[in-house]
DNA sequence: CTGCCACTGAAACGAGTGTTTCAGTAACTC
DNA sequence: GAGTTACTGAAACACTCGTTTCAGTGGCAG
């Protein structure tokens, strides 16, 4: 009855941890529990006792995936309260571009891809859930009357598509420099 | 000495044409020999017999989907030859936005994220080389003074940013009509 | 001291993996 | 007819996988 994933514990999260930043540097799809297990100091069955499957743990790290994007979400979204439009792409952006960030975002790519390729498996909902959240960001940087309008939607989603697109661009050439200037470019025009 | 991959036989090729609906459908991420084997009516020893390996195989079936793109790409080049930027963009996004083609575009996307996560996987260079073959189109599609400036190049990488960010949102959400809007919007504005 | 509880180690299970070995078969060349 | 070439089937090999079984820890509550 017992060996679930229950209300998360010390071990667990501790765990847990470790395992999201090994996750951040190999990605997830060849995981495996014993590779794993071995390099952060556990082992397969005490990771299968505190997140019940493979599947609870992978869910379990993209949990926490999504709980770095939410904390930058926060954050942007104070930074730039009662800013328009154009300075949160532009703060996003900064973020999107800074180094540090790279591995995160392969790895929200390669989820995102997961959660088209599987929608029954350990990552579904993911791609979906993402862009409902940065939308409703994006919308509440709009003035409220535009923002119900549908010129008011295909704006923001150009806006989220133009991050979205410019990033799979930085990712794979790594040229931040063309890539700001494509993004600088939309910004520019009212 | 043999069994290794050189000039492609004819059954090669029509092995090839099979898996290559199967990976389309199934996607490249649990892809396995024995069962892709016996949905296309043959078996593991002549695949790798073929292929010289697993991984010979995923590189043929890559190169197979490059080649789905070229052809996309020829098509597109043809049609609107003389065409500006606009137009360009805008025949490019009514193919992606085509129901028939959903899945040949997230097994797109897949490969995109596994070049990423294994840079030196069976996947090798696929982003890079998706990113440099459509900047090359969209470049002939500008005047030639202003192709070579740097506000050409983050023109045509702002236009190639929209289309894969509409793209990443049509996956996810299915949601035709606020995409296209985005793209259309992006277009209206010189 | 007793019982409970969260946690852990070692080993095994059964299934599935890519690949290899061996033994062919049909077709075409000389 | 002999030899070469392209292809194929059945079975085994050596592994890794997620998961389970069994047998414990150490700590804290009654």
């Amino acid at each position: 009855m017992s060996e679930s994933a229950r209300a998360p514990s010390a071990r667990q999260e501790e765990l847990l941890e470790r395992a999201y930043r090994y996750v951040v540097e190999h990605g997830l799809g060849d995981l495996s529990l014993r590779p794993l297990a071995a390099a952060i100091g556990s082992s397969p069955r005490v990771l299968l006792f505190l997140f019940g499957s493979k599947d609870g743990l992978v869910r379990a790290l993209l949990s926490r995936a999504r709980a770095d994007e939410f904390a930058f979400l926060d954050r942007s979204l104070h930074e730039s309260a009662g800013g328009d439009l154009a300075s949160v792409v532009r703060a996003t952006w900064e973020w999107l571009v800074a180094e540090p960030h790279r591995p995160l975002l392969t790895l929200w790519l390669e989820a995102y891809a997961r959660s088209l390729t599987q929608p029954d498996g350990s990552s579904a909902g993911f791609a979906r859930q993402t862009v409902d959240d940065w939308l409703a960001l994006l919308a509440r940087a709009q003035p409220p009357a535009w923002r119900d309008s549908d010129e008011g939607a295909a704006e923001r989603t150009l806006a989220l598509s133009v991050l979205r697109g410019a990033l799979l661009d930085l990712l794979a050439t790594g040229d931040v420099e063309r890539t700001t200037a494509a993004v600088e470019r939309h910004l520019r025009r009212p």
